[in-house]
DNA sequence: GGAATTCTGTACGCTACCGTACATATGGGT
DNA sequence: ACCCATATGTACGGTAGCGTACAGAATTCC
């Protein structure tokens, strides 16, 4: 048992799954940094110097945006996850932005440090590709989503996806940010942000809003947001039990068959 | 040298990449296979038991379906990539469909031994994630067009994309089997291929389309395609030589700055 | 050669969302 | 307490794409 206490990295789902070994020698490097909301994390083409895991509360949206101006998310990464993928799976750079959407802490790694680690090709990799895996699953049920759904039911599914990545029912967010998220107008949010609140769904204000009836938005959402949930707990580690025991047994044999 | 002439695995761009050593492993494993239009690669949630590299002109599309029978096209793949990502990547099954979209040829590997040779962390490994994240750029980008750009325009990148994995401008394919790609309605193909048709730029009919006018497609497509041909350039090895030469001198220092 | 099937063309009302414009409400700053 | 910036509400015409229906054309099958 190492100087726990205050060794939150473990508050990060990936950084939890490590084997005490690999994160032993992570450790030393991972850096506790605030990032605020709007904080570009990075640009599109720009090479990455540094990996970020998020802890329970932070948000990352991947977003792309068009010369014109037109915007999409294309996934969010939150505790479960990383944001910097291109530096391991070989690119460097991507053509989308990643940007906080919900403020809060990340673990900042250096990249050139990390691709060593997933170098050595042992548990660190493995946990990423699934994780990458998860990520794609996200992004083509976006791209399907993004062609065949209402404005509503792609907010329930935005603040369900939110809501997963958050320790409360409160997210700090306008309209007009989750509009640019969406893709749609601003205008479109504020009509289906009425319909849910009309409905006891949320409620909100000036930048707050607050999920009050949970089951309710499962019951409006497309099948969307359930393929993409049932992937990611497939595929991820289970959320770290409070005290962490991980690496000694795999309480449960996860999900998979056999 | 080796028995060439007969070695045609080259053909795929993934393949023909490989150094001599590692290709000389899968080569007694590879199995060439003709694939008719509409078959499908693998379902939602199957174990893939195999993958699959496309000769030029074999294009397999990577299709979500919903539960009411709505489609829409995710990513799609030729002789630059390779089938059953999720194999490597850790979770062995997708949600998405795999299915030929334009009749070829692929070589079939077993997963297994797939598996094996990209756990040995080499060319193969750095080559597949690399593709990996071509591929998570096209299917980002069809979350970004299918949100903001018209019919016609998705249109043009969807026939650019194919004819890229053509060899000819002659592609065999019904409106009706575009717009379950594309997710529209077949009126709407069957308005925008009209239109294209008569600038001049296409001539259809009846399940067979040719490209008459590619600088005039590329002067009306959206952005998207730009962006996913340029990732791919990028990230991926340049199409190989008649003579394979590679691994030798990499000809041009392909696009990268500096 | 005729019938049946498969593709493509056209039409028409409907709806969701857009672009734009402006009104109202809320909270923070001084 | 007031002002101002910011967030949200509402309205209205325009349009791209939908659902549906059906008609004409080109292959395939017998």
């Amino acid at each position: 048992m190492p100087k726990s206490a205050k060794i939150i990295p473990t508050q990060n789902r990936l950084l939890a799954a490590l084997p005490t070994e690999v994160f032993d020698r992570l450790l030393p490097y991972l850096t506790l940094t605030p990032v605020p909301l709007g904080k570009v994390v990075y640009e599109p083409g720009a090479e990455l110097e540094n990996v970020y895991f998020p802890l329970p509360g932070c948000i990352v949206s991947m977003l792309y945006v068009m010369k014109d101006g037109a915007s999409a998310e294309i996934a969010v990464v939150g505790d479960e996850g990383m944001v910097g993928i291109a530096l391991f799976m070989g690119g460097g750079t991507t053509p989308s932005r990643a940007l906080v959407q919900s403020a809060g802490q990340v673990f900042l790694l250096n990249g050139s440090l990390l691709k060593k680690e997933f170098d050595r090709h042992g548990k660190l990799q493995v946990l990423l590709l699934r994780y990458t895996q998860a990520l794609i699953t996200q992004m083509s049920q976006t791209a399907v989503c993004n062609r065949h759904h209402s404005v509503e039911k792609q907010l329930c599914r935005w603040l369900l996806l939110s809501r997963d990545r958050l320790p409360t029912n409160e997210l700090t967010m306008t309209q007009e940010l989750i509009a640019n998220m969406l893709g749609v107008r601003r205008e479109g949010v504020t009509e289906a942000a009425g319909k849910l609140q009309a409905q006891g769904l949320i409620h909100y204000s000036r930048g707050h809003i607050t999920i009050l009836d949970r089951p309710g938005l499962e019951a409006r959402v497309c099948e969307c947001y359930g393929v993409v949930k049932r992937e990611y707990d497939r595929l991820l580690p289970e959320k770290a039990a409070p005290l962490s025991k991980q690496a000694a047994h795999p309480s449960k044999p996860a999900l998979l068959p056999g």
